[in-house]
Parts: C-alpha cells; structure tokens; sequence
DNA sequence: CTTATTTCTAACCATTCGTTTAGAAATAAG
DNA sequence: CTTATTTCTAAACGAATGGTTAGAAATAAG
C-alpha cells in the first residue's frame, strides 16, 4: 500500500560496482555514486544505509563476476597449468576498453590495508581475506593433484597468492609485455 | 635584516616523510602535517609552496634514505645474489617497531596512478618512474655481469620489477613467513 | 632607537565530504 | 475518493579538506 521503487537494486549496484572498481573506494564520493547509479542520495541510502553499504554490495557484485573464472579453475582437471590459465582469465577481466582497473579486491585491501580507522573498514577487509584464503587452497589443491607434496604446495600457493596480486597492481602500471614476462618467468619457477 | 626561522627545512620534512609513507597522500591532511611537522601551516606553505610540494621534497628525502641500500647493489660484485640481498634489505627498510608501510614510492605509484587528475600528480609521478627504471637498468647490469645476454636479462628485469613492487604491497598484508618463501621463489627461477 | 623585512599566530576562506531531513509526489488498500 | 505508507526531490547538516591572510612578534641594518 504504497509507491513502487522506480530501481532495481541489482541494475544500480552494478553500476556503483564499475565505478569503485575504477576509482577505489576513498575516491569515489556519494555525489559521484548519484549520478552514476542514477538515484539520488535518499534511494542510495534507504537502499544500502551507508557508503559502506553500497561497496559491500559492490564486493558481492565483483565476486559474481569472477565466479566463472573461479570456477573454470576449480573444475579443472589439470595443475599449474590451469593456475596459469586463471591468472590470465583474471588478468582479462581487469582492463576494459578505457583502462586497466586491476582487482576490485586487491586494490581495495592496499587502499584500506594501513589506514588507522580499521574497526571502520574490518567487514570490507574480512570479506577480501575470506576470497583471497578460499583462492590460496584452491592452489593448494590444484598443486597437490599435479603430484605436490603438501608442504611444497603451501609454500608454492603463498608464493602465487602474492604474485597474483602483483599482476593486479602491475596491471594498472606496466605494459602488457611487462606483465607476460612475469607471468612466464612466474610459472617456470614451480 | 628580518627575524629567523626557528626551524630548518631537512628536519621537518623527515616528520612529514615518516606520516606520508605510513598513512599515503592523500590520508595525509595538512592540520595532520601541521602538528607533526611542528610548524603551522603559513609556514608550511611559505617553505614548501603547497601539500604536493612537501610530498615532492619528501620523496627526495625517502630517496636519500634508500640510497645506501641502493649503493650497496650498485658496487656488488656478483649478480643475482646481490639483488636478492637488496630485496631483503629493502623490505627491512619497509618496517618499523609498530608495522610494515611498505615501499613510499610503491605506495605512491599504486595510489595515485588511475586517479582522474592525472595533470596534477604527474610530476610526482615522474619522479617516481625515474626510479623505477634506474633500478631496472641496475637489475639488468647485475644479471649481464652474471653471464646473462641482453634479452634474458632485460626480461627477468621486468619480472623482478614486479616482484619487488609485490613484496612492498604484501609486506603490509601478508606474514614474514608468507613473504620469505615468495623471495625464495622468485630467486629460484631466475 | 627607528625602520624595513621576515616569521609567527590564529582566524578565516570556499569547497567537498558522508549523512540527514522536511515535505511533495505517487500508489495500494479501505 | 480518502487515507496510510512509501519513494521521491532538494535543501541542509556539521565536520574536514587544502589553502589564504591580517596583524602581532622578532630581528638585522641604518
């Protein structure tokens, strides 16, 4: 008994998703989610209570559109070298036509990770390290059914969990040369 | 024929390079730089010009505190080894008592690179870039002076560009131990 | 001591930040 | 049509941002 929303919460989170994801989080501002998702700011925060709301949400978004690359991994039937497959399959969702934008996460945890207002921002960051812990043992796992050991394999996924981040953050500064040598040289190592 | 300054340049931009490499540019407010710097803001601006001005002067002071490391590479007489000597040097110099704050520069590139107001930030920037190819250039003089030809060693340079940004982003995240074993990694495969 | 010049303090500037709110517009139920 | 409830617009909130400025305090030169 009342007016309809006139927004589907799936159609401006989507939107708001592509503009953290491209600005970071301290950098886009609530005037700028406004005018990109298309509500004003009453609708955006009867919506999603906060700022921080509407990112949550906007993990949430960003891990769906991973998911098939995940889990194109996760079913795969060989080791190394469908890490290495993942690793490009990221590094494609990463550059759009404008511009690399890396990964929504880990810019997100380099941006936050360090800033004194911790408690503030400890549900965004749990919610990266639960993503980030879920990849390091789907390495492990792949490691393990190329015939690793268990103590080498762990040794190795922390090894590529840092690396994969590397190629986020590379991927907004260095050519694409760049980064296909590291991930060559990478993978020739384990 | 006027009063004194009660202060000198060298020792309040040491102040303001320790709270822009552990809090970053632009979580770096200028009352923060006032109280931290120990002087007020007239004289801030009287002596640096701008915000952008301390950040470019503390750049240079962050520089001059790298440089022994730096030198320490340079005058090496062996190849590999040295550098992943200046690896491990240069993640000592990213923590102190209370936490890692990684790399300045590192930090820096990562923050302001895809920032819309490109123009402004873009002499910090360059700053930062010179850096980063002398150090590839040492890179690739260290693995040629290790036997390697040009080509090898110019593509390795790339891959350890960016495992050396990496280990400045993961030392503020992941754990010594976590750390160790991606630098072991890295130099196995080279 | 007087004067010219510089550094200091402290208040102030406009702008932007995330967030809130009063009231108009819309709509389903009675 | 009336009424209760929700969504909308648009203005405003206090706090914080980077930057400026008027005038007092200090000091070297004459």
């Amino acid at each position: 008994m009342a007016r309809k929303k006139n927004y589907e919460d799936n159609d401006v989170i989507e939107k708001a998703t592509e503009l953290f994801w491209r600005n970071g989080y301290e950098n886009t501002s609530m005037s700028l989610l406004e005018s990109t998702m298309g509500i004003n700011k009453f609708s955006i925060y009867s919506s999603f209570g906060s700022k921080q709301g509407v990112f949550l949400q906007s993990l949430r978004c960003y891990r769906n559109k991973l998911s098939p690359v995940v889990i194109k991994l996760k079913h795969s039937n060989n080791g190394r070298a469908a890490i290495k497959q993942y690793f490009y399959d990221c590094l494609a969702t990463y550059t759009d036509a404008i511009c690399s934008k890396g990964c929504l996460m880990s810019n997100t945890r380099t941006e936050l990770s360090g800033h004194v207002n911790g408690e503030t921002n400890a549900e965004i960051l749990n919610e990266i390290d639960s993503f980030v812990q879920y990849q390091k043992q789907l390495f492990i796992d792949k490691l393990i059914f190329d015939g690793e050991d268990t103590i080498s394999a762990t040794k190795k996924a922390n090894y590529l969990i840092i690396a994969k981040q590397a190629i986020s953050g590379a991927s907004k500064v260095h050519s694409l040369h760049e980064i296909n040598d590291f991930i060559d040289i990478t993978f020739s190592s384990i």
